[in-house]
DNA sequence: CAGTAATTTCTGAAACAACAGATATTCCTT
DNA sequence: AAGGAATATCTGTTGTTTCAGAAATTACTG
């Protein structure tokens, strides 16, 4: 398989910011790759475009597995693994944000729940750091999840909402401008 | 510099969680422990705490520093440099938040638009694929900057809306449950 | 403008991660 | 059950990261 220049490019910039993401260059290119093909690809086909061993690319579709940002596809007539990406991009968000929660933000709130568990050792700086550390991410992933249970539709009109969003905090204001309030039909020039 | 055993336990945690987050094992410990303590540490202080090198915790402070995770503190009649992390947790929440954004998402979306800028070059789907994705990234960047100039105080009347949060985006519906609003007082059951 | 304390940068060793090629396993076909 | 295609795992090599200790630099003190 053949890229073109535009592929080239896209695949050459995932490999690179792969580092910063947590994954390695192949696994960023692999994905990128996938993102941009309107057919799923197999393992073959994949080795050939980015140039790299077979294994390796084993080993990437394996990792991408894991995050399950890839989906397994099979073709009539071919028993061979294709892989793609889904074709909504807000799922893609969606499963990122998860799977990140789950290895980065997870494991620590179950830490600091377990030494509160521990009850009250005198060392009353750091246990009320903590205290308020664990709330703060209770906080936060409590947000997560409310937003996680709105459709798409819904997070993306709350994305949009833009300097609106300032107004709908203050209590007693709504969001439709036409709503019976004085200041009702503040900010509504969209983008 | 010793550490008491919630101290200990932290800080190891924050070393084991460190390279999920990608930062190393000692980056880690350093801020656990600055987070942990209720005055500012110089590095001979950190060094011993931890029980790392001397040039280790050099490297550590300058890469929090890289993260603007930390800040430096001078005491009077000493000429050592002291660090601390900020009393605010909500500040670390947004030190973090825009410190990845401008490591794991702007040179993405500067790349895209780069792409894009080189005109159409006859790669339809990927030509689409890359304009889905910078729409994406510009709307959920555009939300992070609302997000990032609410007051603290909105920012956690936002985050602990709770249920109320769907009500609130359905069009015609106040956030002030009093409001004239046949809907109005829905959605108050919590989880 | 020495002398010394604080900090940073250099250096090499050890640990770890990434990778290609070879080998093994799985799973389908007949 | 044998043959063969697809895939996964193992093995050794290469590259990268982490780290301590040494050397160099910087920034204060008298």
């Amino acid at each position: 398989m053949r890229l073109t220049p535009l592929q080239q490019e896209f695949v050459l910039h995932f490999g690179e910011m792969g580092s910063r993401w947590g994954i390695n260059r192949t696994v960023g290119q692999i994905y990128a790759l996938l993102f941009l093909s309107e057919q799923p690809l197999n393992a073959e086909q994949i080795t050939t475009a980015l140039g790299v061993s077979r294994s390796n690319t084993s080993m990437g579709l394996k990792e991408l597995q894991a995050w399950s940002l890839v989906r397994l596809r099979h073709l009539p007539d071919d028993r061979r693994d294709h892989f793609t990406t889904p074709d909504d991009l807000w799922e893609i968000v969606r499963t990122l944000v998860a799977e990140r929660k789950k290895r980065e933000i997870d494991p620590t709130l179950t830490k600091l729940r377990e030494l509160e568990m521990q009850g009250p050792r005198g060392d009353n700086y750091a246990e009320s750091r903590i205290a308020e550390l664990r709330e703060l991410i209770e906080t936060m992933t409590g947000f997560y999840e409310e937003m996680e249970k709105l459709e798409t539709e819904r997070l993306v009109q709350l994305m949009t909402l833009g300097s609106r969003l300032r107004g709908v905090l203050e209590t007693g204001r709504s969001l439709n401008p036409f709503a019976k309030s004085k200041k009702g039909r503040a900010a509504s020039k969209g983008k």
